[in-house]
DNA sequence: ATGAAAGCGCTAACAA
DNA sequence: TTGTTAGCGCTTTCAT
């Protein structure tokens, strides 16, 4: 058995007709008649064959390849987002090219030139924080480029995010309509959109019913430095609630809380986080956490990455998405709530 | 601010030298005089010139580009695995396109058509089952394929497991050295090497001691398929011990003994896992576990599939790697344990 | 060691 | 609508 590949010249051999009408067979909107197209696909059916996108890719300049720059999986939020994304993006014919990046400011130059390299249509960013300067070379390159939860001031650069200080508003509210009267906050990582935004929603809508966080700690959305900072909040001020800037290190606050200290939740402290991964839901942590809609993230990600595919020059955009209040039993409940 | 690419042509009339000698100082083990490669490179330096890995895919048949094929993202020790591979593939000059097929028998034959399509170097399926069709079609293409975390009995393809039959045996000694004599289990799913292995080295073990689960019940590696495959156990026949058959599924059984049933564990019942992902440590669920031990899995993935790729001739090879029990305090621990 | 020429598999002008 | 003719950007014999 030989592995000879098949090729178009081979199907217009066969189908008695030449490579141009059998291209245009295979493209979309091309013109070809009925008669020619039958005869096409019956060759190519015959023969097996099904046309080189790296062929077409060259002279196109299409690769149907969208490039995906991820830092941390470990936060389940970011493999849901792979697989739904990698999903609807096949769907229209598109595959994902994964580029990892440590997650602390590693090399991202040679990242950034091997996107640049594989001639990818357009780039997702997703955890990833320190994109300005992926972000700016890809765009200078003509490369679209969309931020999958996070954004960036004033940058120019498309991004998807959920309504991050509206999040952080909603917290505060509950929390305080719950009755608590000395409210935590550890904090995502300040450097990052998404624990700057929540952060400050937080902090507003206290101002407004005229309070503050006790305090306000940096947990960089990792595990360990959580831990640390419930340990070090514990010692010094015990909060009556605290509101974690996402799940992942919500869980920890809990099992520290819980398992380390001896700590009742939500009878002693309540605790809310963010994203509403599927964990959260689960017994064992019931978090309240305010949703991070997915679904409609990742449509809103594939719906402004191709339309500025196909017209270059339309303006960026950034998309906000609201999401709900997970109320469970992490958290003390308001009287009187629905 | 135009969108020229630079092609090697701009290079070599800036250095002076013909496109070959381009191409040669560019190519890993070609022929270039220190005094060309050098007037080459700074021409290339100057120019931002970078080799375009598509048009050098065409000529030389390799894309350095992996195809991943995955199914579920929600068991937390895909991702990581992806992570692994991916970050360790780069390294390598490789990078993964990325191909999720449905979890329930999809569309096999498209997505194995868009592998070959994309003429990949070489393929991973992870937590794919039903890869028979699948990776027989590559293997006849002549790309090399790799199951990762699964095996295939007999069909010349090279797999990389854990020592999953060895694995259940030690749970079932350990189960039996903890004093439990009702023991049931609720297994991966049977359609899986992983599954049958497991429930496999444990039967076995157990009747080398003269006894015999209680139950075995498929939890065909779905949370909620292990929810119901727990209540039922509960109503009709109690056992004391549960070794459940992944890690993912064995989180659902102690949140519906503990939170649901009102059973205490390891009090009432023992629960023994599989996987050991980094949430069994957590101390919310602190599951005794068999780890798979995913670095070196992942770098057996990579040694064997690399080496495929180099040589197309070499035969096929399984490699099974030994992981230890997981010693923590969701199951009773025997007496004058280390 | 180097350049000229040929070609990977395909699509896009251009005529016909 | 169709075929012919050029390439896309690169690597690779084959001479030199």
């Amino acid at each position: 058995m030989t592995k000879t590949r098949i090729t178009s010249a081979d199907v217009a051999a066969r189908a008695g007709v030449s490579r141009s009408a059998v291209s245009r067979v295979f493209t979309e909107g091309a013109s070809a008649s009925p008669k020619t197209a039958q005869k096409v696909r019956r060759a190519a059916k015959e023969l097996g064959y099904r046309p080189n996108p790296l062929a077409r890719a060259m002279i196109t300049g299409k690769s149907r390849i969208i490039g995906l720059l991820v830092a941390y999986l470990d936060n389940q939020f970011y493999p849901l987002a792979l697989e739904r994304l990698s999903t609807a993006l096949e769907a229209q014919g598109y595959h994902i090219l994964v580029f990892m990046v440590g997650n602390r400011g590693t090399d991202l130059d040679r990242v950034t030139q091997q996107l640049l390299d594989y001639r990818v249509d357009g780039i997702v960013t997703a955890s990833v924080d320190m994109s300005n300067a992926v972000t700016q070379a890809c765009q200078a390159a003509g490369i679209p480029v969309v931020m999958f939860n996070r954004a960036q001031d004033g940058a120019g650069i498309s991004a998807v995010t959920s309504a991050n200080v509206a999040g952080g508003r909603q917290v505060a509210e509950f929390l305080l309509a719950g009755g608590h009267t000395r409210i935590a906050h550890i904090a995502g990582w300040q450097g990052a959109s998404t624990g700057r935004d929540r952060a400050r929603g937080f902090t507003e809508a206290l101002a407004d019913a005229d309070t503050a966080p006790t305090r306000v700690l940096d947990g960089m959305y990792d595990r360990t430095a959580a831990i640390d900072a419930t340990r070090n909040l514990m010692e010094r001020d015990p909060p009556d609630a605290i509101f974690v800037g996402n799940d992942h290190m919500a869980f920890a606050v809990m099992d520290t809380l819980r398992h380390d200290l001896g700590v009742s939740i939500p009878g002693d402290i309540s605790i809310v986080g963010y994203d509403d991964v599927p964990l959260a839901a689960w017994p064992s942590y019931d978090l309240t956490t305010v949703r991070q809609p997915l679904n409609r993230m990742i449509e809103a990600t594939i719906d402004t990455l191709l339309a500025q595919i196909e017209s270059p020059n339309r303006p960026t955009q950034s998309i906000e998405i609201d999401g709900p209040l997970m109320v469970r039993t992490s958290a003390r409940i308001p009287e009187g709530t629905s």
